[in-house]
DNA sequence: TTCCCTTTGAAGAGA
DNA sequence: TCTCTTCAAAGGGAA
């Protein structure tokens, strides 16, 4: 796996996640070859249901656990069938759907996508899944084939950084061959399933309201002036909407004073799971007709256990591109800066 | 309005 | 070094 070589000079995490990914994989192990049993599954299942009725509406999720039970069985048959290089084929509909994809309209280099349309669609036709962070350089007035350092930072020069410019800059539908995009079919199955095509869930922007372009400017800008992900006002998603109109539709002085007192905060980059969740999160909704995340989380916890080592692998490596992109933007940076934070607004 | 829930993984804090 | 805690996303639900 090349991603995992722990070669390329690639030292930011890399050693850790192969740790992890190799414990995740043991424990995946054990889990098709003991644990999950269909005994096993359905005792899973039965005590998932059991707190999903504690906790929360249970004909919901009882109708999912059993989806998830029945869809459990079609994966490990269609596992079984499906070459292991094939496994891309999940990936190229999953990351389709990457929230971060859905740029808004005024930054899509291909002219305007109506609201009605399929903004999912848009960056289906190649995008890499670390596309996500486009916009850190989508933004940028330069021309995309021309490489530009958009880091005010001294001594970043993210374009020169190989891995991480040819990820992030990337325009639409471009895509160098040695990240392979694979681009297999996505696998049919039905819904709640543990994999299962993204179209019938994405089709529809109407279906992810979150997804819209709000979605992808509440990360706020990047002191470069540069709009990241990982940069939300301060008091958090509860202002994200005010947020972006301040940004994106207040242009006047007095707009720029109402939040000019707003630091905004650095989050966290997101990991391999995290990025998993963002992207499966719709599709579940769209399949289990969930809404609460708590029980989406548990579903997308299990699936999450259920992919193969490849398939993780991927966003194992996703979340390290992220973080080294997130460490390049901001070097100073540190977890404990959230910790503090939280700390100050609590005492 | 704020916090909880729920998941996994990364990172920091403390023993 | 190990264990524990916090925070990332998400949005419904409870207080």
């Amino acid at each position: 796996m090349p991603q995992l070589n722990g070669g390329g000079g690639d030292d930011l995490g890399a050693n850790d996640e192969m740790i992890a990914f190799k414990h995740e994989g043991d424990h995946e192990e054990k889990i098709r070859e003991s644990a999950f049993t269909e005994s096993d599954l359905a005792d899973l299942k039965s005590s998932l249901v059991n707190e999903s009725e504690i906790s929360q509406n249970s004909a919901v999720i009882r109708r999912g656990q059993q989806e998830d039970q029945r869809i459990y069985t079609d994966k490990r048959e269609h596992l079984d069938d499906v070459p292991k290089h094939q496994d891309g084929g999940m990936y190229k509909a999953s990351y389709s759907g990457y929230p971060f994809l859905m740029l808004p309209e005024p930054y899509l280099p291909n002219g305007p996508v109506s609201p009605s349309s399929n903004k999912v669609s848009v960056v289906q036709q190649g995008m890499h899944p670390l596309t996500p962070l486009l916009p850190y350089d989508h933004f940028n007035p330069s021309p995309p084939h021309i490489p530009t350092d958009v880091s005010q930072k001294p001594g970043v020069h993210r374009h020169q950084s190989q891995e991480i410019s040819g990820f992030y800059q990337l325009p639409q539908g471009q895509i160098t061959p040695s990240m392979n995009w694979p681009n297999q079919p996505v696998y049919p199955l039905p819904s709640c399933g543990f994999r299962q095509s993204f179209s019938s869930g994405l089709q529809s922007s109407s279906s992810f309201p979150r997804f819209s372009h709000s979605l992808m400017l509440q990360s706020g800008m990047h002191p470069t002036g540069i709009p990241h992900p990982a940069i939300v006002p301060p008091s958090g998603k509860q202002e994200h909407d005010q947020f972006d109109r301040n940004i994106y539709v207040k242009s006047h002085p007095e707009a720029k004073r109402e939040k000019e007192p707003k630091k905004p905060v650095i989050k966290k980059p997101l990991n391999a799971f995290m990025l998993y969740m963002k992207e499966m999160r719709a599709k579940v909704i769209a399949e289990c007709t969930l809404k609460e995340s708590a029980a989406i989380n548990q579903i997308l916890g299990r699936r999450w256990h259920a992919l193969t080592r490849e398939e993780q692998a991927k966003y194992y490596e996703l979340a390290r591109k992220e973080r080294q992109l997130h460490m390049q933007l901001y070097p100073s940076w540190s977890a404990r800066d959230n910790y503090k934070k939280r700390q100050r607004e609590k005492s």
